[in-house]
DNA sequence: GCCAACGTTGGC
DNA sequence: GCCAACGTTGGC
């Protein structure tokens, strides 16, 4: 029986910081067609992530840190998979790196695109007093990766707070 | 393969 | 600006 179907059983929900000073929500939603690719992570986690576990469609908490009020303030979505990043490749890049080169690329991205703002910031504050959030890696101190897994649990649960 | 030194993240 | 957490590097 050769049908498949792509339902909210397959997506997979995320949670990617940025700082707003670099780049925010704002600068998102004003590239052309809201579309940007995540470049600059180097971490072997969050890599991993983008390359093997991200799919198109896939959606995205935007979270603002080391701002005023950290927390989540948008949505966005996975408009292109995994593929290399080639800031990595330029010396005059800040996020150059000597150990990758086009032929073996150490750091891969995805693109992400603007779906929406939410109506508030949920604050990371508000995030750590949820006892559902609990195991969240985002609430938990020290954490300091930036590309990170969602339940579909919680991705409900911190929508209904909006 | 251990582990100390170092660098970065990011909340506060 | 401070500093805790923690990933990475490199000497041995």
């Amino acid at each position: 029986m050769a049908f498949e179907l792509k339902d909210e059983l397959d997506m997979n929900y995320w949670l990617m910081k940025s700082e707003p000073d670099v780049f925010g929500i704002h600068d998102l939603y004003q590239r052309p067609n809201q579309t940007e690719p995540w470049d600059g992570v180097r971490n072997y986690q969050a890599r991993n992530m983008m390359r093997d576990a991200m799919k198109i469609g896939d959606q995205v908490f935007f979270y603002h840190s080391n701002c005023d009020e950290p927390g989540i303030v948008g949505i966005m979505e996975i408009a292109k998979e995994g593929y290399p990043d080639h800031t990595a490749f330029d010396p005059d890049d800040h996020h150059f790196d000597p150990k990758s080169n086009p032929e073996k690329p150490r750091w891969m991205m995805v693109d992400v695109k603007f779906v929406r703002r939410l109506s508030r910031t949920i604050s990371l504050k508000e995030l750590k007093a949820r006892p559902e959030l609990i195991e969240m890696a985002v609430v938990r101190p020290g954490n300091r990766l930036s590309v990170m897994p969602v339940t579909a649990t919680e991705w409900e649960f911190i929508l209904s707070l909006e």
